[in-house]
DNA sequence: CTTGAAGCTATAGTTGCTAGAGACATTAGG
DNA sequence: CCTAATGTCTCTAGCAACTATAGCTTCAAG
C-alpha cells in the first residue's frame, strides 16, 4: 500500500490534484490508515495513471471520466471510447490550424517592427487593426447543435 | 456616444465582458448618461478592439494591460512591445510543438484500433501505458480559451 | 522523545469570462 | 401618454482544472 505522496511521486502527479480527483469522483474514496491517512493499492496507481496519460493527452475530466467507466466494462463494445479520441484528435487538430495562424501573424508583426518608438511600432499598429492581418484568426463561435 | 450594446457590437465583444474589463481596471471607468447608463467614444472603441484583437491572438489580459499602457506612451521605445510579441510567440510556438505531437499519437491510437472489445481496444491500451507512445509529450497544456 | 516532514480538512484564489436574479432606463407602437 | 419590449444596472455564482493557504494531526528518524 502507497501513500497519497508516494501515489503522487509514482504517476507524476501532485498531491493536492490526487485529492481533487477523489473529491470530484474521478478516483474513488481512497482506503485510509488508523491514522485517517490515504492509502492506495496498485491498481490505485494504474487508475491514476491512466488519468495522467489521458490529461497529457488533453483528454477533459469529463472525457476520462467516460473513458474509465468503459475501460470498467472490458466486454462491451469499444465505439464510444474510439470516438471520444476521435473528437479529442478533431479538437487538437482545430486548435493547431488556429494556433498556425497566430503563429503566422505574430510573425509578421515581430519581423516588421522595425524598433523605434511606440508610435512607429508595428506590433502596437497591428494590434489595433486587424486589417493589417493576413490571415482570419477570429474565435470560433460556440456551435449550436440541434 | 455608444451605449454599451453597440460598442459591444462594434468591437464584437459581449456586453458582460465589457462590464468585466472594466470592472479589472483593463479599461477606464465609463462616462454615465443620467440614467446612469454607460456612454463609450470613439477613443473607448479603439480601445477595446485593441483588446479584442490581442486576445484573438492569444495574448493574457496580463500582457495586454502592459501593452496598452505602453500605447498610451507614444514616445517611448517600443522594444517592450516587441518583448511581449516575442514571448507571446515564443508560447504558440511550444503550444504548437506540444499539439503536434498530441495529434500524432492520437491519430496513431485511432488508427491502430481494429474496433472490437473494450478488452483489446488500443485506445484504452495506450491511455493505460505511455510506454506504448512514440513520442514524449509529458508536460500538461495552458488550455488556450475558446 | 523530539523534531521535522508528510498528511488531514476546509476554504479561497487562479484565468477569462458567462449566466442568472431582480430592479431601473429607454424606446417604439398604439 | 401609456404600455410593452428591450436594454442596462448591480450583484452573485458558476465553469475547468487545478493551486495555495491555514491550522491542525500523524508518522518516521534520530
Ligand atoms: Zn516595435
Ligand atoms: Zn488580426
Ligand atoms: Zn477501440
Ligand atoms: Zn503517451
Amino acid at each position: 500500500m502507497l501513500t497519497i505522496g508516494k501515489l503522487g511521486q509514482q504517476a507524476g502527479v501532485k498531491v493536492p490534484t490526487i485529492r481533487y480527483y477523489e473529491q470530484i469522483g474521478l478516483l474513488p474514496e481512497a482506503e485510509r490508515s488508523a491514522g485517517n491517512q490515504r492509502l492506495y493499492s496498485r491498481k490505485s496507481l494504474e487508475r491514476l495513471a491512466f488519468i495522467r496519460h489521458a490529461r497529457d493527452l488533453g483528454f477533459t475530466l469529463e472525457a476520462i471520466r467516460d473513458l474509465l467507466s468503459l475501460s470498467d466494462r472490458p466486454d462491451q463494445s469499444c465505439a464510444a471510447a474510439d470516438a471520444i479520441a476521435k473528437a479529442q484528435l478533431a479538437e487538437v487538430e482545430s486548435r493547431l490550424a488556429r494556433l498556425t495562424a497566430l503563429k503566422a501573424e505574430l510573425e509578421r508583426m515581430v519581423l516588421q517592427c522595425a524598433g523605434g518608438r511606440i508610435a512607429d511600432c508595428r506590433v502596437i499598429e497591428v494590434l489595433g487593426d486587424h486589417s493589417l492581418c493576413a490571415t482570419d484568426h477570429s474565435h470560433p463561435e460556440p456551435e449550436l447543435s440541434s
